[in-house]
DNA sequence: TTGAAAGCGATACCAC
DNA sequence: GTGGTATCGCTTTCAA
């Protein structure tokens, strides 16, 4: 598989090798004829640039650097989007992806930018306080963090609006003449690595239901297991109005099952209201967190810092604007 | 955050340029007195090898590329743990891991290795009859697949022995004197793309079942929907002994809910087994699907088609062995 | 055991 | 509108 280099493509369309460059890049005008030419050439040689040559000498990659969390569970059925579409938006102008995990911390950054691996950093699943962002800040490539950490450190933010999200739903229950409201938590360990979006979300869900006037309590599953706590859940529950909210998607399914299990019908004995994203919520009342949209915003934010427009500037934090839909899961 | 490059090392530790490249490559024996003085230097200057110019000079690229499938459902559960462990394992030899989505077919892959973008390749989900086979081996770049195709065109192979798990499922139902299996498929979708180990699975259960002489049918999923096709299980089901052979892991939780909503409990009154990962088969019978197993062994088969060693020669299709846990969803 | 220097295959500046 | 060429930062002969 012997690879053809700009020089072949040059020699084949008789003409030199930075005009091949030229054409590439479109850095500067070509009459109409050698550019056919020259695309003739590189069709008939199947000519692919040199990775590595083109970023030694133009100091483009052409990569996007991704740092995934894995260790977090419960995060399976939204991390795959998320990777899917920041491919996706990378392939449509013709960035490569590579993977980072993050258990790497930030030797896994210093990696990315000091080997110049790629020309730009997303960063996903970003803790209140994570090392990491101040790392990110320093690294002299543009870095969106895909969460918002208590300080950014100046890099640019986005993530869904979970305070928001956690009013919707607080909103929802209130108007719906709830007197009861129990928050089901994602896992002890999720929590206390004070996962941002976590912390977010239940300080905003107290506040919000303070100013309802609902006396509003948080469960987690017990110990170390996957299982919603149904048990604590129903423990206290006299036969009140009693709205439940779900922030972790994942738990929705097997939470109300559960509830069933016990003879306990959502939107009729309790009220269930999850967070996840549409097109996962098919049977219940939901709080929309659409991981699509989220990193189409952060990709297109990365493309703007890495070819800045003279357009409107770029907002330091964005937050996507939940919904909430009502599929029947809330006694009325 | 101005880089330093090989050239500042070699100055400051009062050595050539050579030197250094040798002491990062050990390629050639260095005093060990140098070579602390080197590595000192590294350290000072935080030094970071260009990674573009090192695989221009070396044609190493020290990348590994990952083509993975995103439109299979279902697939999220096990493509993460794959894409998991695939990381790890680079990481664990200072590789980097590129990702490209399947959707790019065979344009994928040309791009990989024309633009020398990697160094090996690793290709999921690979179809019974699947263009990209014929391509990746003309690529001159060590490829793995996970799955077997019809024909691997001499490429090595890894994956799940799902014939072998077919078999297990049956003969387990049949040494319980069930006397009729269902197979739950997966969608209409997965099997009729012919992903290769539903067609093995399917081809596997239904010889060992004619073998057993047990009556074995298949049902699938409604067209476009995801809920297990409960209705269909119970119409024919008259009282006798049936077990469900489900190897979609993903549907087995699903499918023992929607069950017991119709009053039928699976190890009473009905047989189930699953086949998925271990950990995830907290309360049923299962047969093992290990990806991280799989994708290990497929690691480890690309480094060694990447630095060849003497020992014995790497078996072109490398099947692992499931098992079968009994937790109680099986008559007895 | 070490150094000097010739590439690797692009980009982009300087001429024309 | 096009061509020549220095340059990017490393690897790897060839010489000593």
């Amino acid at each position: 598989m012997a690879s053809f280099t700009s020089k072949d493509v040059a020699r084949m369309a008789g003409v030199s090798q930075s005009t091949v460059s030229y054409v590439m890049t479109g850095k500067r005008s070509i009459s109409e004829k050698t550019r056919q030419k020259v695309l003739a050439a590189m069709e008939q040689l199947t000519y692919e640039p040199h990775a590595g040559a083109r970023s030694l000498a133009g100091r483009r990659t052409q990569v996007i650097g991704l740092v995934v969390p894995f260790d977090a569970e419960g995060k399976a059925a939204t991390l795959l989007p998320f990777i899917e579409t920041i491919a996706h938006c990378a392939r449509e102008r013709d960035y490569e992806v590579l993977l980072v995990t993050a258990d790497q911390g930030s030797a896994g950054l210093r990696r990315l930018a000091g080997r110049a691996l790629c020309d730009a950093i997303v960063l996903m699943d970003i803790l209140e306080h994570d090392e990491r962002v101040p790392v990110a800040a320093e690294l002299g490539v543009p870095v969106v963090l895909v969460g918002v950490p208590a300080d950014p450190a100046g890099l640019h933010c986005v993530d869904l609006d979970f305070e928001e999200a956690a009013r919707l739903a607080v909103d929802e229950l209130a108007g719906t003449h709830h007197d009861e409201i129990i928050v089901v938590n994602w896992r002890a360990g999720v929590s206390e690595r004070r996962a941002n979006f976590a912390v977010r979300f239940l300080r905003s869900a107290h506040r919000q239901a303070e100013a309802r006037g609902i006396p509003l309590t948080v469960v987690e599953p017990a110990d170390g297991r996957y299982e919603p706590p149904v048990d604590r859940i129903l423990a206290g529950h006299a036969g009140g109005r009693l709205g439940l909210v779900v922030p972790n998607g994942a738990m929705v399914v097997p939470l109300m099952h559960a509830l069933r299990r016990h003879d306990v019908v959502p939107g009729v004995h309790i009220s269930v209201i999850g967070v996840s994203p549409d097109r996962e919520a098919g049977e219940y009342t939901n709080v929309s967190e659409e991981p699509r949209d989220v990193s189409r915003t952060a990709m297109d934010t990365l493309f703007r810092l890495l070819d800045p427009v003279p357009g409107p500037e770029i907002p330091a934090i964005q937050l996507l604007a939940p919904r909430l839909t009502r599929r029947g899961t809330v006694m009325r």
